[in-house]
DNA sequence: TAGATATTTAGACAACTTTCTAAATATCGC
DNA sequence: GCGATATTTAGAAAGTTGTCTAAATATCTA
């Protein structure tokens, strides 16, 4: 797991609101660029950002190439912010 | 809460290496240092920018400033984290 | 196969970051 | 108050990032 990849890809927040934008399900790169006004350059730049850090996943469909979230990933990247700072409850909980 | 400045502070890995000193309890820019093969004027400006995100806080205590974590924040920012992916288990339950 | 649409790659540029050295500020002990 | 120690501020250099335009690649439809 790269966690430089990974914060370093979350530090952007047009990053962040492509991820953000995902959450309802998979979306072609043109559908997520519709929300940015960015080109579509650039916008593959952010893609190739997140995918480096594995955050997002890809698959061409045709002439798309539809883009969905990594969200197993979800728990390491936890563990990665929360593993920053001291332990609150040391053991079983949460909450 | 600067969601921005948050993220911006995480993605450098001389940041989250002081942050990870910091566990241990509060330090003195000087002990912090100690460990990183870099000048107190750039170790200054990793502070600056940590504290700006108030990720830290300081104190002066005679001579010397003493860093501490702002745990506080902690359980704010694995929200905001887990707040980029879609829901695990929608509601109760962790694991 | 040709033209249209979707996306990426290449190359350039401005803005921001990280680092440095030198100088400024604050506090301590004498 | 002076000199020493601790830290920050200022200003500059080198590297990285985010954006753009132009061109390349891939796929679709006719």
């Amino acid at each position: 797991m790269k966690q430089q990849a990974i914060f370093r890809a979350l530090a952007d927040p047009t990053r962040r609101a492509i991820l953000k934008r995902l959450q309802g399900g998979a979306l072609s790169a043109g559908d997520i660029g519709a929300a940015f006004d960015i080109t579509p350059a650039s916008l593959s730049h952010h893609f190739a950002v997140l995918k480096q850090a594995d955050l997002v996943r890809t698959e061409r469909r045709g002439q798309y190439i539809v883009y969905s979230l990594n969200s197993t990933l979800m728990e390491d990247i936890a563990r990665m912010v929360l593993d920053l700072f001291p332990p609150h409850s040391p053991k079983g909980g949460k909450r």
